[in-house]
DNA sequence: TATGAATGAGAGTTCATTCAT
DNA sequence: AATGAATGAACTCTCATTCAT
């Protein structure tokens, strides 16, 4: 276990070339087949490279799949980031947040999923899973800890549980609304996480949804 | 994929004791080393029987797994009934139940932990996983549906969107809570998820935590 | 290799009874898997004795195999035996003798193959067979030398040569007879291997077919 | 059951190289232990090469045997080819048809036997076996016919019973030869062999031995 | 760089046989 | 005599990784 690791940056054109065939190819394959299930000869197979050449790129099948992570990471994060000049009302930066925080999700579910069987049996993995999910404990605590500060939210929750509890919560609907796909309006779940969200923390709430936006 | 199935009963008392002493055995190993780094020969060994042995009981390791899970299963679901008689507060309710989720899943949070990296790979511990969350989603959804028709609960809620979302908030601080083992004081999570779980849905709640009960 | 021998014969009544069931279900047990694919589980189950019972009787897979040749090889002997008094031509002797030998193999033609299956790594069952064929090759010969001293049949053939010749090309035919199950005529067949037979070794056949006998 | 099929085709010369020694090192280890007692490691032992290498030119056992086969199968059918041209009386062509298949039988006998016993486990070696016996199967009942058509052979004679009898003959007698090895003058048994196919159909046959041809 | 051949540790499984009860 | 639990040798096959070309 504990492997992982980027590795060996090719320097030639046709290196690289080759390099992000390998991972473009190797996104495919993990969530066609999942981690333990896919071979290097898959690997190798889907980007119409020989057995050993993915060897000279990466040192195991974790550094290919960490390479493939650290694309989605990405993804994620720019998918995710709340234009800072959003000048809006607490319920709205929220309800923001969980649509923004959903899209992504469900538009990398299924690779998540492969991590986090990565992450069962590998260290490396594990630590990507958690600190990827520590930053939106971390933004969850942040907010909550401003709105305690403005007296907008319950002073006497303690951000150190109800960070990650939020998030939880969000997450783990998410986690599990690809599998049940189309069986929700995405709107509404946006608003009625929303509404939880802001409740569980003591915002007052009005009754009637938001409006807003269009939808994903 | 796709395999588990409980297996053979033995039939003399001899065998009905080796079989314990094997699930047993397992149940340790498992937590050990994990389902998939665990070998046939790991849990003969730490059965104190030869290698044959374990498939005169069962037909895979799978199947090993599928019997402890069986046990846990049973021990998880005992350990959460909330007594009928408890007539107390809504409140009060809710937290005696996420108490006793919690404390349950302490207890088994490695075990849990083990049969999800099974499910990925299988599609019977797949099941058993979703199905033991289902049961936890029903009961969120039924509790938040009596309390929206006693006109406690905001009733523009859709319980299929809320239960899971409130379970996904408890459940998933308690996976994460045994890894931080003894970060936390057990009541005062159980009093911030409570807070936080009622208030979403819309129950009043007083400002001042339950002074409750025994610790766990 | 090599094993074989028959075994431990049993003293009570009842023992005797179960030793006979058990050659009884092992009869349709090879019949049905052959011999490398059936276990002494199989044999116990068929026999509705348990797996231990079947080392009582005998020391091994072979020995049951053994006992079953035993019975396979009296009824060939005695369906195949020409009556002594069968005072007739040459020809209608040697159509009674293929006759009969044709019949014999058809009943037992299954498992002849098995024990040809465990002949292939069993030195006992090697020899079983080798000797059973042997004594159709030596009646071969021994008819073929009266014949030839009679000056009925060519006395340049050799008999060592033209036995076995004349035994494989009968059993050859049988051999394969049963597979194209019901695609001759049992007279037909009998009728003009008796005449290839017969006309090989010199004698004069006349063209017509025997008119004999009933059909089988 | 029921595998074979040849398996990968190697490209660069070494592969070639090894797949080579690989299957010429299996008919040794195959003649010398049979089939079933045949491990892989036995296999990439006489090869030279390790446990898995095995594996990167053949999908299983049988493949190996299968393609072994395919040497044998060619090599029969080479040596058995009887040249067209060879214009001679319809006894001469039939005694150098039974000499060259005897020689190639013998040739191939504990091959061939391999192969039986491979087929009594294994659908694929049973069809070959066959097929290989169904081709002189059909030479023999075509030559008779057309004897029976130029009045030369009994055209009473059924060829669908006489000609898989007449192969038998031979076969059979092949199939034990080379186990009494020696025992034999090679020209004696054609000779004798020949007489009775011969007139086994009906064909006049001198009674005087054919002189012919070079010793085996 | 790229190829593909070669390696070998290790896993799961089967089953004839032995043995305690 | 009968049972069924226990054993363990043996076997097939997989695949991450190394290496010669």
């Amino acid at each position: 276990m504990a492997s992982g690791g980027v590795a060996a940056a090719p320097i030639t054109a046709r290196g690289r070339r080759t390099r992000e065939s390998l991972v473009q190819a190797a996104r495919d394959v993990f969530e066609a087949k999942g981690f333990s299930d896919t071979t290097m000869s898959d690997l190798a197979d889907a980007a119409g490279v020989s057995h050993g050449t993915v060897y000279t790129y990466f040192p195991a099948k974790e550094a290919v799949l960490a390479a493939v992570c650290n694309a989605v990471v990405g993804e994620v994060f720019a998918a995710v980031r709340v234009p800072e000049d959003l000048r809006a009302d607490p319920v709205t930066r929220i309800a923001e947040g969980n649509r923004r925080y959903l899209r992504a999700y469900a538009a990398h579910a299924r690779m998540l999923e492969v991590v986090e069987q990565a992450a069962t049996t590998d260290e490396y993995f594990r630590e990507l899973v958690d600190g990827l999910r520590g930053v939106f404990v971390e933004k969850a605590k942040s907010t909550l800890r401003r709105f305690q500060a403005d007296g907008l939210a319950d002073a006497t929750l303690d951000p150190d549980i109800a960070g990650p509890a939020l998030v939880g919560m969000v997450e783990s609907f998410a986690r599990r609304w690809y599998v049940h796909d189309g069986t929700f309006d995405a709107e509404q779940v946006v608003d009625t996480l929303t509404r939880m969200w802001a409740r569980a923390i003591g915002l007052p709430v009005e009754h009637q949804q938001s409006e807003t936006r269009e939808q994903p």
